[in-house]
DNA sequence: TGTGAAATCAAACGATCGTTTGAGCATACG
DNA sequence: CGTATGCTCAAACGATCGTTTGATTTCACA
């Protein structure tokens, strides 16, 4: 029971890269195990099914992007003075944290993956285990942009999400020069989408 | 050789619907020639392999996408008053034409599926066939927003790109209200858009 | 140290995949 | 009319898919 964990979190990140690089339906249980360097039949007997361990990969992942997301409104959700840049930033800064600690590069590409997916089951489990976490976001939108009728205010939304997934799965990323530190890049970085979702948002 | 033009029709439009509804390779050249109402042996024969049948299926919308987004620009290129909008319309009114005729509503599904997926050779195919365009609206745009950077304009030429295709895949789009005519709820639906590009590009 | 549960393993299961084959059908032309 | 050509068809090909099985190994604990 020991190496269990092991075995299970290297299922875990071999799927992560490889649901990235082909899909879900294009990454066979036999390519992964191999990259995992662990026996085919490790996936059934930890997992279950090769769908559970699709839900797991967003699990692992999710449930710490979401913590620090909620974290990071709570600390502005309260002030009177927070501006549209603060709350853009506690929605896009743990993001980009997590594409580039914890080996999650490759996860905003498999949501983006997923987003494209119309797959009905994998929707709804996004939405169960995600949908609050853009339902808190939305109302600090609202309270920061109160010329926007609701049905405008979801509109604009969903054009920064899709701005943001399609810039975070690794697209267009600009490369980082080799003369500024891999902090200031992301600062920078965050600072790009942040000043354009915010003028995209608050548009007349 | 007559009913050929209307297999091959009746096979592209069929795959368009499941590539969007399942995905590349989530669909099957079964499931495809069941809902064609062909035969099986009737894709290798008539596009020489699956990967050649999504090609087509991007040729046949990208095709006329393209020569209507290129047509547009062109009466606005010339013009020393034509604005960040003006150029804006021309890259989004076409796709939502596309969108709500010729029965390619599916094929931004399809399109958003593409992005998603990094596979080198469908990436390179677009590029390919598709790139001169994207050029085109590029040095429209630096025309438009001198006081960006060339590095700043990739970006936010990126986003709006991002913007634009996860809306028109159809993710978020508002449902059109009963009182509102099609030809009105369209050119609603671009205004949306625009609005929110042309901010989001020409941001400080 | 002996024991039982947990974990790993090679092998095989039936199903489905894209593709190929060769016979049969249609139609246009000499 | 005979024939050549383009097309459709059922059937089968080998490969690969996710999953299951039963034996074997590992290892904590009595």
């Amino acid at each position: 029971m020991n190496s269990s964990a092991n075995t299970k979190e290297r299922i875990l990140t071999a799927a992560e890269a490889l649901f990235a690089q082909r899909g879900f339906e294009g990454a066979s249980l036999r390519q992964l195990t191999a990259a995992a360097g662990v026996n085919l039949a490790a996936v059934n007997y930890h997992f279950g099914s090769k769908d559970n361990l699709v839900e797991e990969v967003f699990k692992r992942r999710l449930d710490q992007l979401n913590a620090r997301r909620l974290a990071a409104l709570r600390l502005i959700s309260g002030q009177p003075d927070a501006t549209l840049e603060d709350v853009l930033g506690a929605f896009i800064r743990p993001a980009l944290d997590l594409s580039h600690d914890g080996g999650g590069g490759l996860f905003m590409r498999v949501l983006a993956r997923a987003f494209a997916e119309h797959d009905d089951s994998l929707r709804k489990f996004l939405s169960d285990n995600y949908g609050h976490v853009m339902r808190q976001f939305t109302t600090e939108f609202a309270r920061m942009l109160p010329h926007l009728s609701k049905e405008e205010l979801y509109w604009r939304i969903d054009l920064v999400t899709g701005a943001l997934t399609h810039a975070m799965s690794g697209f267009g990323i600009i490369q980082r020069k080799s003369d500024v530190s891999e902090v200031t890049h992301r600062e920078q970085t965050a600072a790009h989408l942040i000043r354009f979702a915010a003028a995209g948002l608050s548009a007349p």
